[in-house]
DNA sequence: CATCAGTTTCCTGGTT
DNA sequence: GAACCAGGAAACTGAT
């Protein structure tokens, strides 16, 4: 999806969507930071569409229903304040019935869609109900224009992979667990047959029709990295309220006899892993990850990682907080989970916060972060990290 | 191939 | 005692 979206970006909108093309290609690309991704993906995506608005004239035979009249006006048309359309800058699935008709008139214009040929009976909808519809039963309704609204729209509904990662792996931990569940010992202790168990579940989990965004939105590895989330453990804290566990070697804990988890240790030592060896104990004999064959190119940053998900409080999810956001103090609340995702990035089911937290006190030579001292799972920001700061995150939305 | 940055892993000892 | 913190050491990966 994301490729095709390049493609498509890269020939429809050469002047304007260069630059979207470019981040969906490579999401990694300049300082990897989701939220310039985001804003200068969205800013891209709507730059062309900030031609002039829509002939007013254009559609007014629409009739009597309140709901179904168009904007008219170029004030009710555009945001007083910016003079673009009201839609702009709000993601579809939040738009109004009245956005929802703004969009479509302004795709009816600027493609010279004879508006006559629509059935606007059945455009009073708002922007979650336009999201649903496929591309069929958006030709439908709108005829040829269908083609081009629905691109248009899963255009702006696409995430860069970043991000979508990030929220896909957050929104599905829930549905991650019981997939876990409704798994065998058995299947669970064969790892090449769990290998192709795993996508599977992955595509059913992803393929969803209510989730059909967010797997729109995958990083092309994340299917891989996901063999953490499906193995996770129902339930596990750490002291410091983290409630994720998703390290399959504490599957032993819940689901395996001693003889599977013999077997599915095996497999693990059979992949070289990342950083020193890991320790090997007499019934230290392997694990899940050897399905990896390759690792992940270098990518985000640790500490851009953890400064992405406190910038974005929908992705949040209690992870992390705040603590002083102008002094840039923020504290973990759900460290193990973090760490978990961390390691998900990665490919790396075995991350802890003990491991993680190493990497973050690194930092602290390169002053990226500074200590905060007597402070359990509070770190704070420093002179050489960026893009955290209010100023900064709002300077580029 | 060598080197380097950025981790990852392990470990010991200290603190909360 | 568990969880967390601090930091040394070694090893690893990907980039250059």
């Amino acid at each position: 999806m994301q490729r095709h979206l390049a493609v498509v970006g890269a020939q429809e909108e050469k002047e304007n969507g260069e630059e979207a093309s470019r981040l969906l290609e490579n999401p990694m690309a300049g300082s990897c930071e989701i939220s310039n991704l985001i804003s200068n993906y969205i800013s891209a995506m709507y730059q062309q569409e900030e031609s002039p608005p829509p002939d007013p004239d254009l559609l007014t035979h629409l009739g009597d229903d309140d709901s179904l009249s168009l904007p008219l006006s170029n004030t009710s048309m555009t945001a007083e304040t910016t003079g673009k359309p009201t839609w702009y800058g709000e993601m579809p699935h939040c738009w109004s019935r009245s956005q929802v008709l703004e969009w479509i008139s302004y795709h009816v214009e600027k493609n010279k869609y004879d508006a006559s040929a629509i059935d606007f009976s059945c455009c009073n909808m708002d922007g979650y109900t336009l999201c649903q519809y496929t591309r069929d039963q958006l030709g439908l309704i709108f005829g040829p224009l269908g083609d081009e609204l629905y691109d248009r729209l899963h255009e702006i509904t696409s995430v860069p992979d970043e991000l979508g990662w990030i929220m896909s792996v957050l929104r599905n931990e829930d549905a991650s667990q019981e997939a876990l569940l409704d798994s065998s010992p058995l299947e669970l202790a064969n790892s090449c047959s769990q290998d192709y168990l795993d996508e599977m579940k992955l595509a059913n989990l992803f393929s969803q029709p209510d989730l059909g965004y967010i797997s729109g939105a995958m990083s092309p590895d994340s299917s891989a990295s996901l063999a953490g989330t499906m193995s996770q453990s129902p339930q596990s804290q750490d002291s410091g309220g983290s409630d994720l566990d998703l390290d399959p070697t504490d599957m032993k804990h819940c689901t395996f006899s001693d003889g599977d988890y013999a077997e599915y240790k095996k497999e693990d030592l059979k992949k070289r892993k990342r950083g020193r060896p890991r320790k090997v104990s007499k019934d230290n004999t392997d694990c899940l990850e050897t399905k990896k064959s390759k690792h992940s190119p270098r990518g985000i940053h640790l500490w851009e990682f953890i400064r992405d998900i406190l910038i974005h409080p929908e992705m949040n999810e209690g992870l992390l907080k705040w603590e002083d956001r102008r002094e840039g103090i923020f504290k973990f609340l759900r460290s193990e989970a973090v760490a978990q995702l961390w390691g998900q990035k990665k490919k790396n089911s075995s991350m802890t916060y003990e491991k993680l937290s190493r990497a973050m006190r690194y930092y602290y030579k390169r002053e990226i972060l500074e200590r905060v001292d007597g402070r359990r799972l509070v770190y704070k920001f420093g002179k050489n990290s960026s893009g955290w700061k209010e100023e900064e995150v709002q300077n580029r939305s």
